[in-house]
RNA sequence: GGCCCCGUCGUCUAACGGUUAGGACGCCGCUCUUUCAAGGCGGCAAUACGGGUUCGACUCCCGUCGGGGUCACCA
């Protein structure tokens, strides 16, 4: 026992000098979109090298050539940059196997790794050459930032295979080589690759390179604890973009899930999560996706949206069926935003509301039901007196001085006298056809003088029926 | 199954030997109000279990249970 730790020892390469520039790498594999679980890594990754004025490394991982797909990386890059989660470099696995080739000949040439004739295990009947390394089996442990010490017994690992011929890196030799040779300081990772770790550090000693720091981070849970995947619902950061998601709510509720700054705030910007991140601070379990928390996230952002660019993305939003109603126009749309900014939590709830025609009256004369006209138990003929007052009184209103103010003003007294809820509900019906709906007043205001009149007026003509 | 990792409200988390175990999301209630939404106020709700160590354990140690990861010529 004590013999092996000692044997240990002699092997421990020193963690890199701390005080050598932070170099860092993003590593996807385009075998799908951008998924939550990587970018979350890419924010740490982000954030930690900007914290240190380090190096971000982009690098795509497509050693696998069957399941790697362009259009994936596509994805990948352009959702990076939608997150605004900047690199400094980039580079392709698959453009780099002269690199790993020169590598693998040098091991093989310094017997830390051999050719190794025997069956294809896709198809048995050929024999390939693959190349294997010479394994020391014993026993590797590394401080990992976040759990601390871990330790492994190499040896059920045997000879492992790290490149499927000369020409054919297998990932493991593949990212090994790159972290070497890129100066990857700080390898901040998913947990998932916690075992693997010493087979890259075996790799790693073999070229005689120094050991980068590692962080495993732990994944990102479904709800049923189990890893997030598609049954689940949306898992790439491209469905939460076309839900109409904001990417600084994305990386904000993405940055407090494992991590939190050790204080209550919640809500932070790119530069100040730069600020305040710190790889101690991450959690070491695993933490579940919410979605009901990033919606929240998302409305605190949708909120503090400068109006301009909120109206440009409801616009996007909003149906055609909507624009193509009669009363549509820019300006009632801009009215109606601020209203619609309240009761959504993400641009794709608009759909919902349209489905479920809250918005519609908006922008249409609304059908009026005249039993839902009256307040409790008043009569038909005290709402149609109502109704009639109110048109007299907002004519009497200049219709340039025609607002939600003037119009509370004009008849506030009244419904006071008469009863709230017998004067206000049956306006508020007659303007919008709902039970529910926002007040009397505002809706006076975005419709402005004359439709109003026209829509209390109506309400008015079907109770007389 | 072997190996590795993890375990505070339903969820994200604070507390790093001494707190009535705090905050946030969600949920519920109240309030504002003609209705809805938003807002304000409040409530429900957790240290997985069992042993130690200690004057004192969410915090340290051991075990049990539970969860996850990984065991490729995938990444």
């Amino acid at each position: 026992m004590k013999l092996l730790e000692e044997l240990e020892q002699l092997f421990v390469t020193p963690a890199l000098a701390t005080n050598r520039k932070v170099v860092v790498r993003t590593a996807p594999s385009p075998t799908g979109n951008l998924h939550i679980g990587t970018a979350r890594l890419a924010l740490f990754n982000y954030l930690f090298a900007r914290k240190h004025g380090g190096k971000i490394i982009l690098r795509i991982e497509d050693t696998d050539t069957t399941r790697s797909k362009k259009e994936f990386e596509d994805d990948i890059l352009e959702s990076l940059r939608w997150l605004s989660l900047s690199h400094d470099e980039f580079y392709r696995q698959s453009e780099r196997g002269s690199v790993y080739q020169k590598h693998l000949l040098r091991l093989i040439k310094e017997k830390k790794a051999y050719l190794s004739r025997e069956p294809s295990q896709s198809n048995p009947a050929v024999e390939i050459e693959v190349v294997r390394l010479r394994n020391q089996n014993r026993i590797i442990s590394f401080e990992d930032e976040i759990r601390g010490t871990i330790s492994f017994d190499t040896m059920e690992l045997g000879d492992f295979v790290i490149a499927r011929s000369l020409s054919d890196a297998l990932y493991h030799f593949a990212v090994v080589v790159d972290d070497v040779e890129m100066g990857v300081t700080h390898v901040i990772r998913g947990d998932d690759h916690i075992s693997n770790t010493p087979r890259h550090i075996l790799i790693q000693e073999a070229l005689g390179a120094p050991r980068p720091v590692y962080a495993h981070i732990p994944l990102v849970l479904a709800p049923d604890h189990s890893k997030l995947s598609k049954r689940h619902g949306a898992t790439a950061i491209r469905e939460y973009r076309e839900q109409g998601f904001l990417p600084e709510a994305l990386i904000n509720y993405l940055a407090l899930l494992g991590w939190n700054p050790g204080t209550t705030q919640e809500l932070f910007t790119l530069s100040e999560l730069i600020k305040e991140f710190d790889l101690s601070q991450v959690h070491k379990s695993g933490a579940i996706f919410d979605i009901e928390k990033l919606r929240w996230f998302n409305r605190e952002y949708l909120r503090r949206l400068p109006p301009a660019e909120a109206l440009a993305l409801i616009g996007n939003a909003l149906p055609e069926a909507i624009k193509a109603l009669p009363h549509f126009s820019e300006e009632r749309l801009q009215k109606v935003a601020p209203l619609l900014i309240e009761r959504i939590a993400v641009f794709s709830d608009i759909a919902k509301l349209v489905k479920e025609e809250e918005l519609q009256y908006f922008f249409e004369r609304p059908a009026v039901a005249p039993e839902d006209l009256a307040w409790k138990d008043t009569n038909a003929a005290t709402i149609a007196e109502h109704l009639q007052y109110l048109c007299e009184k907002l004519g009497d209103i200049p219709e340039k001085m025609f607002t939600q103010d003037t119009v509370r003003e004009a008849i506030f007294g009244y419904a006071t006298e008469k009863g709230r809820g017998a004067v206000l509900w049956p306006m508020r019906y007659a303007l919008s056809g709902k039970k529910q709906s926002p007040d009397p007043f505002v809706l006076s205001g975005i419709f402005g003088k004359e439709e109003t009149i026209a829509r209390l007026t109506a309400a008015s003509a079907t109770i007389a029926k």
